[in-house]
DNA sequence: GATTAGATGCAAATCAATTGCAAAAACACT
DNA sequence: AGTGTTTTTGCAATTGATTTGCATCTAATC
């Protein structure tokens, strides 16, 4: 047995956990999302499991369903979103790390080493900010943008 | 002449100003912006308009070329936009003032008072956020999707 | 008011995201 | 392993937003 078997299991395991049937292409895309270095699109993932078979509307609602059972965190970047793994230190919170953004290629960088404080003295209207309820994003040009701009 | 024809002969002399043709549509726009409280999308705008004859692909290079011109600001939420009127006060800069966008609905509120301090000591492998050239964007539920989930 | 470069309106093309439904696969239980 | 039940998938079609080409129109200039 391969290492990558004996991960399979695990993946399967932790699917079927949640509630789900740990369909090979459910197993595929967690496990594209636990080695990846950053948030992925649809179509990211879409790209990536390209030489196998699956359709992309089934890769669609394996991120969906993964999401919801909460194996992986969806990113919000307003009317789209990206997915990246669970991390075990945001399982109960609402809050994940700090993404950089880039404004031209959509490219999402993870920055847990950010640290930003938000002033407490806000008086702001909405109940998320007062209560820190909220995702940071950093938005601006990526170094790869930035050269070609 | 009412106060709305005078300003209407303001923003027309912003527009010629930046080398655009001071057209109707435009007018209608970027008055339109100027009175918004936050920044809206171009579906916004088509709306906000839709009692005026202006064609759908009018409105989106309108946006596009007042943004391009700099007399707004797009606000980037990943692969779509927002738009806002551009402050004097950014004229310069590169950072616009932070957004609150609502992961559940879409809308964009500015929070101009909120002040977010990066940790220097990043060792950010980013450009940009060394230089510090990024918008700063808080990511959570407006306070109606709050009360409707 | 005539000229002309720039802008618009319309229709068509593109592209991403989503849905319905029949067929296939996963799981539970013999 | 075989069978039945429920979930999931694949495909095709739909939706909806954004973009583009091009003929027509218009703002700005003379």
């Amino acid at each position: 047995m391969t290492v990558d078997d004996s991960s399979r299991i695990v993946l399967k395991d932790l699917i079927r956990k949640v509630g789900l049937r740990a369909t090979a292409s459910r197993v595929a895309v967690l496990q594209l999302l636990r080695s990846a270095q950053h948030p992925l699109s649809h179509a990211d993932v879409s790209e990536a499991l390209s030489k196998e078979p699956w359709d992309r509307a089934t890769l669609y609602r394996n991120l969906m369903d993964l999401s919801e059972a909460g194996l992986l965190r969806r990113v919000s970047l307003g009317s789209t979103w990206r997915f990246e793994q669970e991390q075990d230190s945001n399982k109960n919170s609402n809050q994940g790390h700090p993404h950089f953004v880039c404004t031209e290629c959509g490219t999402v960088e993870c920055v847990p080493e950010l640290r930003m404080q938000v002033s407490k003295n806000t008086q702001a209207s909405t109940k998320a900010i007062q209560q820190g309820a909220f995702d940071v994003q950093l938005h601006g040009l990526c170094n790869d943008c930035t050269q070609s701009s």
